[in-house]
DNA sequence: GACTGCAGCTAATGACATTAGCTTTGCGGC
DNA sequence: GCCGCAAAGCTAATGTCATTAGCTGCAGTC
């Protein structure tokens, strides 16, 4: 194993930064290359090529939520593990707007992963409202449209108005819980 | 006026065949000038860049959003316009979902005006629930981000596992309804 | 019939990603 | 201590784009 320098994960590590600091349109092979202080080229000998890398990076950032999102909701149950989960996904999003604009729209096999993970969490969360699975999965389904929905929305600066947003989010947590409740169809 | 053959709005509308057909991702300058048949660099005569052609691209398809969940809309009130629009909403994106992905995620002014219709839309359907201007501008984000991200979670093909996800779809309509019917806070 | 302005063209530049093939370096075995 | 090897890095080359500059030709206008 020669010179140790670079590993497939300092590039992705280097990515990250580089999408922290200027966001996920600035992630190029080019731009991750000069902040390692290596020709461009020099990084096909850790990843296969850009999209992989930006899979890469997309899987991190979702593995690290879902970490945050796992911890919050710890020793917590239903309404309360909603409320905390909700939470900690959006002060995540707030406290690294760039990188929730970094997640892959096309899931490519590592991100669609650790959104695999990302399901257990919110449906574990969900179990203690002792639902069946199915009505479980159709519940996570809807808690992650609208955490993520909102968190798009609220990290590109959709909502314009000047009304609180953190209230508009509590109105969501409250949606959520009382769907959750009462998730009985017709 | 020397031959009238492209236009601004022609080039969009090209714009708009090559999303339909291969994705955002294939949304070049090079694209579209094939399609027109016309050399690449003549395309800047109709629209100042690429930045602003996709930002044409997004505001066209926000617009035709808006109508469509507008007309969706119009004579129901309360309960049944919620459950219009967010239907009206998810037809269109299974309809086109290449569309959906060519929204801009940075808010360019076109775009942002054409939101902003669709703000008005939603709020209009809200006003029969009698709530307050603000609990309506919190309630509008509430539905808007739930429906968005829905849509992006399915049209990005995120939701993987065989469950239905109309029966999802219709109980992120109800956790909606129930939560415009009673949005006071605690 | 000459004038003007717009639409389109060709040529050139510069940023990237990606590939090919060469060079160096450090480690394990002798 | 010395050798070979494989990983890690480098330079050079190619191709695709976006974008700019400057030229050309046609549509109507006077």
């Amino acid at each position: 194993m020669p010179r140790a320098a670079l590993s497939a994960d300092a590039v992705v590590a280097l990515a990250l930064e580089t999408v922290d600091q200027a966001g996920p349109a600035a992630l190029t092979l080019s731009a991750v290359a000069g902040r390692a202080g290596v020709a461009t080229p020099s990084l096909y000998k850790h990843v296969r090529n850009l999209a992989e890398l930006r899979d890469l990076v997309s899987a991190r950032i979702m593995n690290d939520m879902a970490d945050e999102a796992g911890r919050a909701v710890l020793g917590r149950s239903a309404d309360e593990a909603i409320r905390a989960f909700m939470k900690a996904w959006r002060d995540y999003t707030l406290r690294n707007p760039h990188r929730y604009a970094a997640l892959l729209q096309t899931p490519e096999p590592r991100t669609a992963e650790a959104g695999a993970r990302l399901l257990d969490i919110i449906r574990a969360a969900l179990r203690s409202y002792g639902m069946t699975d199915s009505a479980a999965i159709h519940m996570a389904r809807c808690l992650r449209a609208a955490v993520h929905g909102f968190a798009v929305l609220e990290t590109d600066g959709a909502f314009g108005l000047p009304e609180s947003l953190d209230e508009s989010h509590d109105l969501l947590v409250r949606m959520v819980i009382a769907g959750a409740g009462a998730p009985r169809p017709t």
